[in-house]
RNA sequence: CGGAGAGUAGCGCAGCCCGGUAGCGUACCACGUUCGGGACGUGGGGGUCGCGGGUUCAAAUCCCGCCUCUCCGACCA
């Protein structure tokens, strides 16, 4: 028993936070709020930022870079946007250190300060409209389709790992476009991109919709969202695209000479999604046991244990596992075969378990003399003994099923955890008693939004695409509504 | 940033009130027996007691300051 998690129902961010520790996804560092994470944790990121990239290479973005400093003037040429970020910049005021006198440290040389301070970015929209203003004469120049992979700061108050870290690592697309309707189509082409990725890839359902005013970018004309449910009731913000408008154009003086002669200002699109991402996975989809991963984003999809008595047998199980890894590698998949003699074979299969790998072959003398293969399945955690023949084709299916099964089994959860509300007191009592998404009826007014959420915690996760008009009243106010909106308390 | 709790071997903890040469479990190392769900025996190594200062003959223990983590608030992806 050497890594005991706490279980969920005894408390959930206890278990959250034991799992990514023990899961070695990440750790905190010496830095208040900013995490390590580990080659396993990393390992995920970076299976994720494959299928993005591909994605957003697919729908003809490229990447760049842009720095990480940006000057503090930039931030402020945008009303909303520096409103909306300056309380949380960390601020670069100076470039030297020198010896502090005793020859023990270091201090601040007060004549090394800068003209102007620079801001570690906790988003680009302004170095990169900055630059777009040069890369943009005419038409011609347009669209620009853009995306960076990088690291962002944001000086939080308190932080939990993966869901909310002072630094953090992110993809931030930034798209100019002539016309009003190309950026929009933009807008919810990425929000597409980032539907598709959460429910193929993370297996994980959202609804989809758009911030209230209250919830945007601070920036954007309008934000919309993907939201997904966690297994505690509350809700997380997957990603979100924004349509800028002309507001970042405006700002940064972005004009381009129409075909026509006419000079107009660029319209805008950002979108992001960010390791965060990483911490919505987990809260997903596993359990008491540890890890649950869907195939499609697990490090390693199968993992091979040998059971065996002596020396002799471990050498003719090595044989036979490596040509089975190889099998399995032919098609496609990434395999793991665990042949030390450091651990025992139940020390194993806890400890991939409580990292999530999906599929676990076990094989010993039986098998051997069997020709056959003990396969156990993470999410279920069903152990079956089926023939060593077609075992590739076997796993391949069973790898399937499992990315399936956890998407129906969070499907399933997030539609019985979903709910309609029409008075102030069924409202209250199913985000007080149960959590969950509920759908509501809301006048409009950002002040009833607010007291609202003084009042429960819970917010406007989105106003839903797809919902029928339908005349209603407002629970909170009583007033007229035409729409319901989806609320939760959310991460 | 406010309120509460915590920091002692890799991890989990005791010792602190009442100052006197740092302990338990686990993990680690060696050997042997084991191996189809977190093995057992014997022996062994490992500590600036979060950091800095103070009181004292003597500080893990008492006092002051700081740092970090957890939980609750305010803020947020």
């Amino acid at each position: 028993m050497a890594k005991e998690l706490t279980k969920r129902s005894d408390n959930y961010s206890q278990w959250y936070n034991d799992l990514v520790v023990k899961a070695e996804l990440a750790e905190n560092s010496a830095v208040r709020g900013c995490m390590v994470i580990r080659p396993y944790g990393y390992a995920i990121w970076e299976k994720m930022q494959q299928e993005l990239d591909r994605m957003f290479k697919e729908t003809g973005h490229s990447n760049a870079y842009f720095p990480l400093f940006i000057p503090k003037s930039f931030l402020s040429r945008e009303a909303e946007h520096v409103e909306g970020f300056a309380k949380e910049c960390a601020v670069v005021t100076h470039y030297r250190l020198k010896n502090d006198g005793t020859g023990k440290g270091v201090v601040v040389d007060e004549t090394a300060k800068l003209d102007e301070e620079l801001i570690i970015r906790p988003t680009s929209e302004t170095i990169i409209w900055n630059t777009y203003k040069n890369w943009i004469q005419s038409y011609r120049d347009l669209p620009i389709l853009v995306n960076q992979w990088a690291n962002v700061v944001r000086w939080e108050m308190r932080t939990r790992l993966f869901l909310r870290t002072t630094e953090f690592l992110w993809q931030e697309g930034h798209t100019a476009h002539a016309t009003r309707d190309e950026a929009l189509e933009e807008t919810m082409k990425m929000l597409d991109v980032y539907t598709n990725f959460s429910e193929r890839f993370m297996a994980l359902p959202v609804y989809k919709g758009v911030k209230t005013e209250n919830e945007k970018f601070a920036g954007a004309v309008d934000t919309y969202t993907i939201e997904s449910l966690m297994q505690d009731g509350k809700a997380l913000q997957g990603g979100t695209s924004h349509f800028l408008g002309q507001n970042f154009a405006k700002a940064f003086d972005v004009q381009y000479l129409s075909r026509d002669g006419r000079l107009e200002y660029v319209w805008a699109t950002s979108w992001g999604v960010s390791t965060r991402l990483v911490g919505s996975l987990i809260m997903a989809h596993s359990d008491d046991h540890g890890l649950v991963l869907p195939p499609k984003l697990a490090p390693i999809q199968v993992v091979i244990i040998p059971i065996h008595k002596n020396e002799k047998q471990l050498t003719e199980i090595t044989e036979k596992a490596m040509k089975i890894k190889k099998l399995l590698e032919a098609k496609g998949l990434t395999v793991k075969y665990d042949g030390s003699d450091t651990q025992k074979p139940g020390w194993k299969f806890a400890e991939y378990e409580l990292k999530g790998v999906p599929v676990r072959l076990a094989i010993g003398p039986r098998d051997l003399e069997n020709s056959t293969v003990e396969t156990s399945r993470r999410d279920t955690l069903k152990k079956q003994v089926v023939p060593a023949d077609g075992i590739d084709r076997y796993v391949k299916d069973l790898l399937k099923d499992i990315q399936q099964n956890i998407y129906n089994r969070a499907l399933d959860f997030r539609n019985r955890n979903t709910f309609r509300a029409n008075s102030w007191d069924e409202f209250r009592g199913v985000i007080e008693r149960k959590g969950g998404f509920v759908y509501a009826h809301w006048d409009g007014d950002p002040e009833t939004e607010a007291r609202i959420k003084d009042e429960t915690k819970a917010t406007i996760r989105c106003i839903p695409f797809n919902m029928d008009q339908e005349e209603g009243t407002c629970i909170f106010s009583g007033k007229p509504s035409k729409r319901r909106v989806l609320f939760a308390v959310a991460y």
